[in-house]
DNA sequence: GGACGTAACGTTATAATATAACATTTGGTG
DNA sequence: CACCAAATGTTATATTATAACGTTACGTCC
């Protein structure tokens, strides 16, 4: 919901977006395949997008490019991540399970990104489209600047 | 500002569109050649994102990548177009010379762009990143789903 | 437990989008 | 005209993503 800190315990926090994924896909009756799994602990790896070939590599050679994609289509299908569309890049998602519209804020300088489930955005953009007539299915929404450390500190 | 209608009269609106932005490059003192103006106004052709390799083929031969990135690079430093993310594409941009956030509804049906310019959804992400201590430096905002003319029409 | 059907994965090739690097031409200015 | 900077041409290549088809693994029904 906001920006981790520079030393929170990132081990738990990998281990927590894990655990809710199993629970989601047990709920959701899909398969959490090692390979699936693999590829979203990479993801969580850190808190800034990753590639898809940044995550082809780590996955060693044996993976092709459709390894990769297929996984991701997986979890941006089950909601486990999110596609960062200024970036081409991936992102775990804070909060599975709760259907929302991703809203981002991402770090130029660090890379860092936080999202937001923000009612009051997604709501402003849902009354002016209506206005014009426009059905809204889904919404993109990405603020490029700096973060709270990054505008702190020197150059972090 | 809105959904252009099916059947406006869409010469005036190109027109309008390449004289806003002869003046906005004099304003500016950047030089509109003949390669940017070609590109802009193929651009113009529809209301609908274009791809840059079709803006190349429309370029004909003896025309290379470059020389259409190059272009859509200086309409885009000039505010003369825009980049919508989700579809790796470019629109005119409908006010040049203000400064404004850009923030499209996209039809997923005819492919239709509005560009809003919306102060009140603008001002939402920014209060709410302000809280969170982020400064917004750029933001992309694109809803996707079904234009006015599509969601009443069968199929148009 | 074996047969079967489907979902997942492997593999190869290629499509689509974008940029690097360097040569050449053009346009404005002294 | 001579010069410089900006614009364009040209070739090659990087980056991101998907098509197509064969093989393996998994669950289920009998």
């Amino acid at each position: 919901m906001s920006f981790p800190s520079h030393d929170h315990d990132h081990r738990s926090c990998v281990a927590s977006a894990l655990g809710a994924a199993e629970a989601e896909c047990r709920r959701r009756g899909a398969r959490l395949t090692d390979i699936r799994r693999r590829v979203l602990e990479l993801i969580w790896t850190s808190h800034a997008p990753v590639g898809a070939y940044a995550l082809l590599e780590q996955l060693g050679r044996g993976a092709a490019p459709p390894t990769v994609y297929r996984a991701l289509d997986f979890l941006l299908a089950h909601g486990l991540i999110h596609r960062i569309e200024t970036q081409n890049a991936y992102v775990g998602c804070s909060h599975p399970g709760q259907p929302h519209a991703g809203l981002f804020l991402l770090c130029r300088q660090c890379g860092a990104v936080a999202e937001l489930a923000e009612a009051a955005t997604t709501r402003a953009i849902e009354q002016e489209a209506a206005a014009l007539g426009f059905q809204i299915d889904s919404l993109t929404v990405e603020a490029q600047g700096l973060c709270p450390g990054c505008r702190a500190g020197a150059s972090p």
